[in-house]
DNA sequence: AACTAATTACTGTCATGGCAGCCATTTTGC
DNA sequence: GCAAAATGGCTGCCATGACAGTAATTAGTT
């Protein structure tokens, strides 16, 4: 039993959930690509210097599987981001197929600042919430993305 | 007076509205694609015919507004979408530096199908919510969309 | 009319991202 | 043990998208 918010002879496209994700996300993506301009770091960069520097992510394919990108695009990623100093790539010893990846010194030094702009940003795009109103909002995207996943399990 | 819900000492990334936010898109742009497919025709592709459909758009300008996407990105487009048969250039009498957008037959024929497929995955991904919860779900994102631009605006 | 500014479409160049396919290595199933 | 499957990193190719710059055209000003 689905419900029917949306009917095809009634769409609008700005009452949409998707157009709206789709803007907040834009407007998102805006500010912090802002706020990291001046440390010449992409967002998307700093999405995969953030989950090295907390441990989420050692190898390429763990980047893959935190940041739901392609294994294709993430070695170029990486290409990318070694070519400019912040990371580096240590073959495992252990796991041939394997290469290890480490922030250097230059890496390490950028994250405490590019975590306080993310903070910013996401502070700043909520002004006027309350803590009940941000947990709902969180719960509702979580629910959103369960149902996909659900979904996508059958 | 701007709130403090994230902190640079305690930031994790799965409690961030913006991973979340961006976990929701992803899985609502998976589904589309996936249910696209068939036709040959990507998300990004769907969003200009739909805008040229609705009359949105006439122009390419047009469409860099509405899809908040840059301008020579958009000539792309639509010469992909011309070389597929489903858009057509018309250049512009009365402003010779306009060309203006017309759906082949082709294109036309592709929207109905096309608009149903959006309808469904949205009504798929909110499977669960009442109408007073996406009410809400809406106007939180409005908020944060408002936020952003009254920041920006400054 | 002449000059300037704005607009439109376009191009080159780059970053990001998906997909398919490759090879080396490791794990699994028998 | 050994063949088959899975995994990890990589490459080629393409779509999408941003940015800067160009040429043609129109609008606005003087």
């Amino acid at each position: 039993m689905k419900p029917t918010f949306y009917s095809a002879d009634s769409y609008v496209i700005g009452d949409s959930i998707g157009f709206l994700i789709g803007q907040a996300q834009l407007r998102l993506h805006d500010a912090l690509n802002a706020e990291l301009a001046p440390t010449g770091i992409s967002w998307p960069q700093w999405k995969v210097l953030m989950h090295v520097y907390y441990k989420r992510a050692e190898t390429a394919a763990d980047l893959s599987r935190c940041t739901a990108n392609d294994t294709g695009s993430m070695t170029r990623m990486v290409d990318r981001l070694e070519e400019k100093g912040f990371l580096r790539r240590v073959r495992s010893e252990a796991d041939r197929r394997q290469v290890k990846l480490e922030l250097t010194d230059a890496g390490r030094a950028l994250m405490p600042t590019m975590v306080q702009a993310v903070v910013d940003v996401l502070n700043n795009q909520l002004e006027g919430f309350d803590q009940a109103e941000l947990d709902l909002f969180k719960s509702f995207l979580r629910r959103m993305v369960a149902n996909a996943d659900a979904r996508k399990a059958e």
